[in-house]
DNA sequence: GCGACAG
DNA sequence: ATCTTGTCGC
């Protein structure tokens, strides 16, 4: 991945809206290119107190699902959070520390939504147009749209519907346990993301690409 | 006008 | 996301 140029970035929930509308024509919910060896899964964690963003990514074996590599990003918290405006916080660390890897991810899982957005331009649907990967949205919980409740068994799912669209799959990733808002984020798509977060999610709740940053990123928000 | 609202 | 201990439930 080559190193991006934010000069451009916006620095305003205003300037970020008339971006998000501009670029929400791009997206691409299409099946997935090649072989998936290996996925990445990226989350931050902050420290209000000294204004910092931290950043992990972190390369899991698609098939073991043991930890491969793992690199940190550190950058000055520069954006608010504005509910739909995820990823102008949060994609420009997150993009630094996904090229810090020493090879780039098949598959990157997000912590958040993906087409299952306002617009459609998801934390996950930007990460994956600004870096040319595939990414899975896997948010913790709803943003947009309607559902019914699924089976409580581990696999069931129902669709995420807004404005009459399917934009989504509410997934029960473990028996009797919250579901997840899975949608496509980019280059993949939404039956394939559900497929690959059922195939690592090693028996938890949480994927394990998402889990590993969780823990690694929270690691050093405490520590520095 | 009132509520909802990823991380 | 972050502030924070014990505690209810499978």
């Amino acid at each position: 991945m080559t190193p991006h140029d934010w000069s451009q970035w916006p620095r305003t929930a205003e300037e970020a809206r008339a971006i998000q509308a501009q670029l929400a024509g791009s997206l691409g919910e299409r099946p997935l290119d090649g072989p998936v060896r290996n996925v990445a899964g990226v989350d931050l964690h902050y420290d209000p107190a000294r204004g910092l963003a931290f950043a992990a990514a972190v390369l899991l074996s698609a098939r073991t699902l043991e930890l491969v590599e793992s690199a940190i990003a550190v950058r000055p918290i520069d954006f608010p959070y504005v509910s739909g405006l995820l990823s102008f916080r949060e994609v420009p660390a997150a993009v630094e520390a996904l090229g810090m890897l020493t090879r780039p991810p098949d598959l990157v899982v997000v912590d958040g939504q993906g087409l299952a957005h306002p617009t459609g331009l998801g934390f996950a649907s930007h990460l994956g147009i600004i870096t040319g990967l595939p990414t899975i949205g896997c948010a913790k919980s709803r943003l947009v749209g309607t559902h019914a409740e699924p089976a409580l068994e581990r696999g069931a799912r129902a669709p995420l519907i807004h404005k009459r669209r399917i934009v989504g799959s509410v997934l029960r990733s473990k028996t009797g346990v919250r579901p997840l808002f899975i949608s496509a984020g980019h280059g993949i798509t939404l039956d394939e993301a559900v497929d690959w977060v059922l195939r690592t999610d090693g028996g938890r709740r949480l994927p394990e690409p998402t889990r590993q940053a969780d823990l690694l990123s929270r690691c050093h928000s405490l520590k520095g």
